[in-house]
DNA sequence: TCTGGGGTCCTAGGACCC
DNA sequence: TCTGGGGTCCTAGGACCC
């Protein structure tokens, strides 16, 4: 039987922010609060007046007009998340980071070798991360993956729940269908036309009922979750990126065509640089746009040989944008995202007869040296500095 | 002033091949 | 002058998570 830990830090962005100025520790707060975005977390004081993360940021405020706003520093957070990780690594090298402010221990084979109890390992823990970074969290701890996290949401905020492997059930199944990890709105909503509104009531459902009204792999996870069935192992080596991309929302939405083209070129540059400031390449571009009415659209090219250029990933993007043929439709925002990546070293680029590399490479290469020396203005395209130049 | 930006994974359908 | 069945690959869409 194993025993595996969910640390899930509570409102991580508000609690770090609360931890760099406690003077907002007891006024409503929430970090987020660009134009059209939403809220990215909020403190306790704000949940009070129904404030909740992914709520639009305008809606928020309407709801508590003195709240305070605070602007996201993802550096910051990805720094504080950093120096929790290196609590956990202290214990076991059986750690999986699944996001910045959540993580999977397996203390299995730890407890094996020093003896002790979990629980009392994870209120050090919890007591450690307290005391070097001024921030809470919750820890669950169960025989399983998902008994642990459904165990840490049990134990917010600021807890520590333990469901020993005799408890399992009785746990589980008087929970609600969308506590389970992976049903969201539309699978509840499924499920509740079914008359399943608890776990119990998944489990005691024939499969393959499930698997007509859900598809056949997921209606064989949830029925084996229900009965907390789940064997995933803790992944200590984080698996390799798939993809990497960039989006985002217009102030208001645009039905100019230049506009839309000028974002983009952004999207494809902020991509391209990425991938090269991780020496990654990939061969398919995805191009995708939300409409006003919040439809999205995507369309994906593949090109002939991997790249990492602004070029171009651009050339294909626009190819992609000019295949819509899409006349004066209103648009919310523009992402591009490339797939099929790949380490750049371990890429056999091949040589084409056709077309001399021009130097391309070597002056994005000088473009990113002089962004990281001098910031992210320092040099740009022609086009991407109109909008900057207007503004001001 | 409704609804971000970063992702992963699954499924359905069509093309193509044997 | 009839048309099965699989397998694989690709694309688009969508559900979901933090």
């Amino acid at each position: 039987m194993r025993t595996i830990l969910h640390v899930d830090m509570d409102a991580f962005y508000a609690s770090v922010e609360m931890a760099r100025d406690p003077s907002l520790k007891n006024v409503p707060m929430f970090v987020g609060g660009s134009a059209r975005g939403v809220v990215l977390s909020a403190n306790y004081p704000a949940r009070v007046y129904g404030i909740t993360a992914g709520m639009p940021s305008t809606r928020a405020r309407r709801l508590c007009p003195q709240v305070m706003v605070v602007h996201p520093d993802f550096d910051h957070y990805t720094e504080v998340s950093k120096a929790v990780s290196a609590v956990f690594d202290t214990l076991t090298d059986k750690v999986e980071m699944t996001s910045i402010d959540e993580a999977f221990i397996d203390l299995t084979s730890a407890l094996r070798r020093l003896g002790g109890d979990a629980g009392i390992v994870a209120e050090g823990m919890r007591a450690q991360i307290m005391d070097e970074q001024r921030i809470p969290c919750s820890i669950g701890i169960g025989p399983s993956k998902f008994i642990a996290k459904l165990a840490s949401k049990a134990a917010k905020p600021d807890g520590l729940k333990v469901v020993a492997p005799d408890a399992v059930i009785s746990f589980l199944h008087p929970l609600p269908v969308d506590a389970i990890w992976g049903v969201g709105e539309v699978t509840a909503e499924k499920l509740h036309r079914l008359g399943l509104m608890t776990v119990r009531d998944i489990a005691n459902t024939p499969r393959p009922t499930l698997q007509r009204a859900l598809g056949e792999g997921q209606g064989r996870l949830l029925f084996d979750l229900a009965w907390g069935q789940d064997d995933r192992s803790v992944l200590s080596r984080e698996p390799a990126e798939r993809s990497i991309g960039s989006q985002e929302t217009f102030g208001c939405d645009t039905d100019d065509e230049e506009v839309v083209a000028t974002e983009i070129l952004r999207m494809a540059a902020r991509t391209a640089a990425r991938m090269r400031a991780q020496s990654m390449v990939g061969q398919v571009v995805t191009l995708s746009v939300r409409f006003a009415d919040f439809t999205t659209i995507t369309r994906t090219g593949t090109l002939r040989a991997p790249t990492d250029l602004t070029g171009e990933i651009h050339a294909e993007a626009m190819r992609l944008w000019r295949k819509l043929h899409l006349q004066r439709a209103r648009i919310r925002r523009v992402g591009v995202r490339v797939e099929k990546l790949a380490e750049k070293d371990d890429t056999y680029v091949q040589p084409t007869l056709d077309e001399p590399t021009c130097g391309w490479e070597q002056a994005e290469r000088a473009v990113d040296r002089a962004v990281l020396r001098f910031g992210p203005t320092a040099v740009q395209r022609a086009r991407l500095t109109v909008r900057a130049a207007q503004a001001t």
